[in-house]
DNA sequence: TTGTTGGTTCGCCATATGGTGAACTATAGA
DNA sequence: TCTATAGTTCACCATATGGCGAACCAACAA
């Protein structure tokens, strides 16, 4: 699981940057090549090369170039791997609140509210 | 929003790092003192504060000192921030998928399996 | 009062990140 | 064939990150 670790670590770090964030939100929406995904953002190609990169690297993104345009279409399987991780702490976080109301409830039995 | 975009740039990027999740994973058992938390790690304390300091900057952790411990807990909200920023693009992923899967289905009427 | 313990601050370091501009390659189209 | 376009690579820069050791402060305990 070091390697799962790795994963979450680089698909959060993904995430972590507005500009990546809203590539990937594009990509929901369907596939796109390089320049149309840049032309929202003010910065240069370079610079939003590296944030595909980076977006490639953590496997949100998969990209394949036919010619001379790259084409990239999004990952959810990813994205769903983030949610996963933050749904089990969740999970772990209701079910304390949940024991310590219960222990409260044992506590103090609850009345009937009329 | 500029402030939430914000707020999801902290927050992923706290989760982004093993050390961090894991000190949330712990406190989401319950509020933990920093030596504590600290023990399970190898790094020194002066390199765990500063992963605190970027939990706490994010909002995950809040923590309070009294006499001379500090004590740390989650906020859980901000955890659900995260998730729900992950559970809105999913959203739109599944709702592109529905309609690509109708739009298949308008094509090629589904045969009725025996 | 004198240790010991829990935490903090400081200066330092190596590396990663996020951006730039300029030069380059390769394909598509006229 | 010529040219415009899509993308890539390179060298460079400023700042952020993640770690260290050493010195320091403050409070509880003996």
């Amino acid at each position: 699981m070091a390697n799962q670790q790795t994963a979450l670590d680089t698909v959060f770090h993904a995430l972590a940057d507005p500009t990546r964030r809203a590539v990937v939100s594009r990509l929901l929406t369907g596939a796109a090549p390089v320049k149309r995904l840049s032309e929202p953002f003010e910065m240069g190609l370079p610079a939003f090369l590296k944030h595909l990169s980076v977006l490639e690297a953590s496997g949100l993104i998969h990209t394949e170039k036919q010619g001379r345009v790259r084409t990239c279409r999004v990952d959810a399987a990813r994205l769903a791997a983030a949610e996963g991780w933050l749904a089990e702490q969740r999970a772990v976080w209701q079910g304390r609140t949940d024991r310590l109301a219960a222990f409260v409830e044992s506590l103090n039995p609850p009345e009937e509210k009329s």
